[in-house]
DNA sequence: GTCTATAGGAGGATAGAC
DNA sequence: GTCTATCCTCCTATAGAC
């Protein structure tokens, strides 16, 4: 994104897109303004992705499977490092939101900027959105809670998987970086360096916590 | 929005509009598509609101107005409950999401429609959206830090703000109920019931967190 | 392969009849 | 107050020149 080589028309479009949508959302960020920004024909988006939706969905395809590959290794890593005990849970949070978070701190090469579209897409619920994040998330997501199952064997497996569910929200709303309350509480700071370990220690807390009693004390006897 | 009495055209309007905006968004939803759900006359919602821009902060104001008075009574209670002692975490945090986990588990009058919306919308960071959100939570989260500040006398102030942040985003994206994740792991059960004590009991754990070392142990001697 | 030009439709907004 | 008819802008996609 930010290099100063002349990249080919593909890349250019890929990396004004990722900007523009992440700005604007699907809707909102139009192929005018995108093939403007990279500085290419209009027609050129529909002649290298066939349509906007496929321009958008290799805007992910190209830095998802990059950071899920990354995912994976670092979770093959740890199960080798334990041969066979189950690593620990904050282990494994790491292997999974580390790569994340070092993307989203790569400000240079546009990693930010695609992090703050992800956070942003995951609520963006369209049909053909929600199909192809399946595929690219499906290995990734369920190693994952395999690993977690292992990791917290005393945690009902529902439960963990809904754990997963909010610490994925509570990451892509950190990602996506809009700050709905910096706007009141004045702009705190937000060293990227330090938003690691605050959001690992927050996660580790919400998936750690007691387990909840039933609804309004209805749990078993 | 389920009410079987004929309602008044500017909120037939709203109703339809809550619902397309939060299954499209923004840009997705369409004039047409709202006055046409409606069964009332595309040039109403000119006529009623001004613009789109305009029914859509009105969407927002019709349903926040109401869910921020309950939390600033349930907060006032709370204080006045504990007399001059800062009130129990757990407390602040019930007061604060109860309010809108009861807005969320209902559906009969479209509660549930509009905090999927509201979740979604915390992501979409258009200019005139921030503008009115901050007006519209400004004494809510004034009151709401103050009172976790009082709460936590241990936990630094940025802290606090900063595992806010991560609540509000664990809490919409629990709320925008796309269900990444249920993709893949297959459809969890999710009793309404079930997620206001598991979402309190994660939220909890996160913001009592131990606190975090500096980045990679840069932390103080 | 990349561009120009344009098709063909949908968008929000408004003027004026009723 | 509500509806019809219409304006003009903007969209995505494509056909065909270079």
């Amino acid at each position: 994104m930010a290099d100063n080589l002349p990249a080919d028309t593909a890349t250019r479009i890929l990396d004004a897109a990722e900007a523009l949508f992440a700005e604007h959302g699907f809707d909102g960020a139009s192929m005018r303004m995108i093939t403007s920004q990279a500085g290419v024909n209009l027609a050129a988006v529909n002649y290298h992705f066939g349509s906007k939706e496929g321009l958008f969905q290799e805007v992910f395809h190209r830095r998802l499977a990059e950071l899920n590959k990354q995912r994976l290794a670092c979770l093959d890593a740890l199960e080798a490092e334990s041969a066979g005990a189950a690593p620990k849970p904050s282990r494994v949070l790491e292997a999974f939101f580390g790569p994340a978070l070092e993307m989203a701190a790569d400000t240079a090469r546009g990693g930010a900027t695609f992090m703050r579209l992800l956070g942003r897409t995951y609520t963006e619920p369209a049909e053909f959105i929600r199909k192809f994040m399946a595929v690219e998330y499906a290995e990734v997501v369920e190693r994952y809670t395999r690993a977690l199952y292992a990791a917290l064997p005393d945690v009902p497996k529902a439960e963990i998987v809904w754990r997963l569910h909010f610490m994925m929200g509570a990451v892509s709303y950190a990602f996506s970086g809009i700050d709905a309350l910096a706007l009141v509480t004045g702009r705190f700071d937000d060293d990227p360096a330090l938003l690691k370990p605050r959001l690992t220690a927050f996660l580790l807390g919400g998936l750690r916590a007691p387990l909840p009693d039933g609804p309004e004390g209805k749990s078993g006897p």
